[in-house]
DNA sequence: ACTGAAAGGGTTCCAGG
DNA sequence: CCTGGAACCCTTTCAGT
């Protein structure tokens, strides 16, 4: 089920991650190759699903979302149905930007971007009327100091 | 500082976000406008940083990186000299993806994505030798429930 | 598997309303 | 500030090596 990239796949993967807007001629070039080989390569990949969405990275802060919260979760309740449920409310509600299931004695992580700590506060008080929650700790970001979806490749 | 888009500019960016890789037509269609109107205003935002990098988003999994660790950081040392240096060398380091520095008694969080535990464990021996740190607590995920860079528009 | 070329479509810019 | 069009560049495909 692993995609093992050659060189140049890494290169081309590498060469998207930094800047997906360049020319097919462009990213050629920096992978000492050409045009219709790195064609074919990134179609195979993209069919693969090693390449995903484009997209395009925003100014969080310009735009007004000023407070990101680390949100650590413990929970008593541990049955599939509050599980669907708890998982069908974070996907849904788009300032959880992030969501991961733990080992250990903490159960979950979110990463919550919201523009202020009043929004973060009517999503805490949503959350905890939908779903059953023991314990909810959040952490308040002051600063990002780094910030990237690349891949180390 | 903060830009305040107009709706057509937010949908723009809600539509750049969800696939960059749409022609400005299917883009100014899907907006309700026409292609130099949506041109403009694209050019707009690039050139005020509103729109940065272009990215693709890799299948992390499918190439190999198959753990990702929430790293919980506490320190004692608080001159600004440590500092510098504790953030050239996330910085640095690229299997570290985020890195915030927080409010209240854990001062950072890292999200640390790399192959396996064997890799975390390197780059844990490599952090804690280069600055002093007096507790590290890492959350490994079992499972990514949620993942986006799109801001909630 | 790479090269080169050709057709179609997209981006970028500009004149005019 | 929008519309439409023109020029140029890029993507995509294909035949040849």
């Amino acid at each position: 089920m692993t995609f093992h990239p050659d060189d140049t796949d890494r290169k081309i993967l590498i060469e998207l991650q930094a800047d997906a807007s360049r020319s097919l001629d462009e990213i050629a070039r920096a992978v000492g190759s050409s045009k219709t080989p790195v064609w074919n390569r990134i179609k195979r990949m993209r069919a693969a699903g090693i390449i995903g969405q484009q997209t395009v990275i925003l100014d969080a802060e310009a735009l007004g979302f000023e407070a990101t919260f680390f949100v650590l979760i413990r929970t008593s309740e541990h049955e599939a149905d509050w599980q669907r449920k708890f998982l069908a409310t974070l996907r849904a509600r788009p300032e959880v930007q992030e969501a991961h299931r733990l080992a250990g004695d903490i159960d979950y992580i979110l990463k919550v971007r919201v523009r202020n700590a009043r929004a973060y506060d009517q999503f805490y008080q949503a959350l905890i009327s939908e779903v059953r929650i023991y314990n909810v700790t959040a952490l308040l970001s002051m600063e990002e100091i780094k910030s990237t979806v690349a891949l180390p490749l």
